[in-house]
DNA sequence: ACCTGAACACCGTTCAAGT
DNA sequence: ACCTGAACACCGTTCAAGT
């Protein structure tokens, strides 16, 4: 229903729709309900416009998505930007990949769209051209600081593939029968229950879990860096 | 057209389907074409049948990727297994982490489904398993396996993500206007393209670079297992 | 210029029906 | 039991048409 402006109401001019709003409805959709719900109809929807009309503004879904990428990975630049400085490379790097990780975990759907991508988005490669920028002044050669960058691969900006996700009940799934054939991974269960009780369903805690891989690999870089 | 068996002439008797030729016609589908000419019309088509009949011998869609992703990782089982035993947990993890990498270069777009399944397949357990037994015949504890395993993430397997494929231009897609913003990265590209000249394109050496990290972690790990 | 409706080619999947 | 055709609800996208 089409309606003329009413006096003394509000007349919903509705906003035009740009490239911005499109990109930030679908970052927001995908927030709140999770990236299947992020179609071009949906999107529209949200926007209370036609899926075609979406074309005016991204060229296909797929540029949509890659825009969507952009965007949270500018919230990131965001907030490493106003990180304090640090002395120490190993102390600087370690905490704006941890900054990186917060902002990623407001948006638990960008990681898996990151490593799917095949375009690059402008707003990653400017992260890793400051990421390099650290290393530099904190001693790195060009050569290590490429062979750290892919030593870091997604930790790099703060998040690592998980294989599963013990929260869904890795251990509830192990029927006694696949048990037996899993001695050391029941192995492990059980001592780690014994000594942290009560931890058997979602024990692996993944921020402590990411900074110990984090940590493993900086400190292996400072050392190589120091006796090349 | 259905044609009755004709003498001399082979009958064509097409064979049942069965689970597991569902599951091997999905893997050398992907194969061949990727994993987007996995659908369920098409596998069909490959074996001669209708997409309804697949429903017969796997639930959905979602199920014959998850044994499509077992299928892969009972590969690698197979290839780990054929390995000669060799003194030394560090060297022993290496080289299982890279017979498992061999197998899954012959099936490149089982990484990315590896880590997008939510079910978690039995053949990637017992990988698993198996890997935890290595690292406790090495002298691991069984909660410095466990951050172990996290630390290697993907690595485990013979993957790791990675965020950008230099292969498809990351430097032609690098415009005078988008360079001046990135000095480091520009740094670093242009001093390794003077140190080894014609390596511009597709400079980045996927198995050095992967080894560069998975040993920078295993060296890691080490030094945690000899002083805790 | 920006937006839209109808239509197309393609999905996964349900259902009732065939053998 | 195993397999199938038609149909449904949903995609992304093209195209011609509206303002």
């Amino acid at each position: 229903m089409s309606v003329t402006a009413q006096p003394g109401q509000v007349p919903e001019p509705r906003l035009p729709l740009s490239r911005d709003r499109v990109l930030r409805t679908a970052v927001a959709l995908a927030d709140t309900y999770g990236m299947e719900a992020v179609t071009m109809r949906r999107v529209a929807d949200e926007l209370g416009a036609e899926a075609m009309s979406l074309y005016h503004h991204v060229a296909n879904k797929d540029a949509l998505l890659d825009g969507a990428v952009d965007l949270v990975a500018r919230e990131i630049n965001e907030a490493v930007a106003g990180l304090d400085p640090v002395p120490g490379w190993q102390q600087a790097v370690r905490r704006r990949i941890l900054a990186a990780r917060d902002v990623l975990l407001r948006h638990r759907w960008a990681p898996r769209l990151m490593s799917t991508r095949t375009a690059m988005s402008p707003e990653v490669v400017r992260y890793h051209d400051r990421l390099v920028g650290l290393l530099r002044e904190g001693g790195f050669s060009y050569d290590l600081a490429h062979h750290a960058l892919h030593a870091l691969g997604s930790r790099a900006l703060g998040f690592s593939q998980e294989l599963f996700d013990p929260g869904d009940g890795a251990t509830a799934g192990l029927s006694a029968e696949l048990a037996a054939d899993l001695p050391y991974l029941v192995g492990m269960l059980t001592e780690i229950a014994h000594d942290d009780p009560g931890s058997i369903l979602g024990w692996c805690d993944d921020q402590v879990e990411f900074e110990f891989g984090l940590d493993l690999l900086l400190d292996g870089l400072d050392r190589k860096l120091r006796k090349p």
